[in-house]
DNA sequence: AAATCGTAGTTGTCTATACAACTTGTGTCA
DNA sequence: TGACACAAGTTGTATAGACAACTACGATTT
């Protein structure tokens, strides 16, 4: 294995890396005009769609703006913008190198509270799958996660063996994602959260609440609770 | 204002259309083979450039992985990712037609520790800038914000009136942001945040750690720290 | 002064073609 | 059997040209 970066750059990395290197220096600061596709194309000596193709991908990276009829501006880089990605736990722990596994404390099908049914898009009191695991790295609890699922997104559901395969993979499995979306807050454990995971019921947690969209189903929604002391979010932007 | 989504959408769209159905719909499962530009190519009566934007669109969206010689292939879903945005506090409540506001407990230059120095790649017990602020928001705080600002990247950091610009604001202005990076936890706040807060030093707080980097400098450390009970980060996904 | 029109300049899209770089399978040769 | 060469198929990049859609601004008209 040799490969390693190109060592040069294909011509509309080229125009890419300089107008990012003028934005990252601040030479052209937010609002100003970058040069329009015809005067680059002469300074580079290139054809229009190669300058075309540069511009439209910074502005996918969210560096430019650009206005038809007007012209390429630099964006208002007021806003950090980063990928935050949620992943299975079981290849996030084993990534680590470290050993995953999981309890299951309940697993069953149930009655929906209006509340839930409704958040499911299901008639009120409707049957539910519900399940509630921890999830172990190394034998050390770090997430509590208490879930409902739709019976029509994955009826075989509670076949599975949870402490084989983790819900969230076998979700993917039978129900393609379509659309997802999450807020993260922090809370304190209930009595029973604080008890499985082995934490003091003052301990801060942050709980992740997922709900996951598969077609015109409403797939899963589930609530992710992880002691403060042993789990955090990261993530990392890069002009 | 009459103008609405494209009634028709290009021929790009088209092809990117319906490749995101069948994968959408789960007709095309992860690994699978998406056809060959040159199939689209024949099957859309489009240029191959036109098919080639529309999968080079669909591989930045994460849909597709492309392997030049051998095809393109559904990618594995496995992981969800989301953008999650970083803003600048103001405008985030000012967004939500309420009035931000800041208090400032302190604003100083002061002699850095061994980690602190370190962590802002300047040598040992150099001067650096301290500030701590309350924002809030319709009057109640939201946001503990300590801050150490590297003198190098914005030389004139004490001279804001914090009242009126926040940090990032200024910071934004003065040093182009080159690269970020944060992690998110819970913890419970100290005396000192809990008081400036108005919560009880029990309640569960949200705390981020950001680093930002300008150039060739860290410009600054933070520390913000959100009241559980008021504060959440949410984010979605859309395929 | 206000409204209208026209024009130059800009971005958005699309085509047909070309060559380079890479992968995969097949067939040949040693 | 194994190593090698080759060819077909695929994606990556680039070009020159074309027309459409839109903006901004100045000139003209009302």
């Amino acid at each position: 294995m040799t490969s390693t970066l190109p060592t040069v750059l294909p011509a509309y990395g080229r125009v890419k890396a300089f107008i990012k290197k003028r934005i990252s220096a601040g030479t052209w600061k937010p609002g100003d005009p970058v040069p329009s596709e015809s005067a680059l194309m002469v300074q580079f000596g290139v054809s229009r769609m190669t300058v075309n193709r540069a511009l439209r991908e910074l502005m996918g990276e969210g560096l430019v703006t650009r206005v038809q009829g007007s012209g390429t501006f630099v964006a208002e880089l007021h806003r950090i913008s980063s990928t935050l990605t949620i992943r299975d736990i079981h290849e996030e722990v084993a990534e680590r190198g470290h050993i995953h596994t999981a309890r299951v404390l309940l697993a069953v099908s149930e009655k929906a509270s209006t509340d839930l049914a409704c958040t499911l898009g299901l008639p009120d009191a409707a049957q539910v799958f519900h399940t509630i695991l921890i999830h172990l790295e190394n034998g050390v609890p770090i997430q509590y996660e208490d879930r409902y699922v739709n019976p029509a997104a994955a009826p075989r559901y509670l076949e599975t063996d949870f402490t084989q395969t983790t819900p969230t993979h076998h979700l993917l499995e039978q129900a393609p994602l379509t659309e997802a979306s999450y807020s993260i807050e922090a809370c304190l454990p209930s009595a029973q959260e604080a008890k499985h995971l082995g934490i003091a019921s003052g301990e801060a947690c942050l709980a992740m609440m997922r709900r996951t969209v598969s077609g015109a189903n409403i797939a899963s929604v589930a609530r992710l609770v992880y002691p403060g002391s042993r789990y955090s979010f990261a993530g990392k932007f890069q002009a």
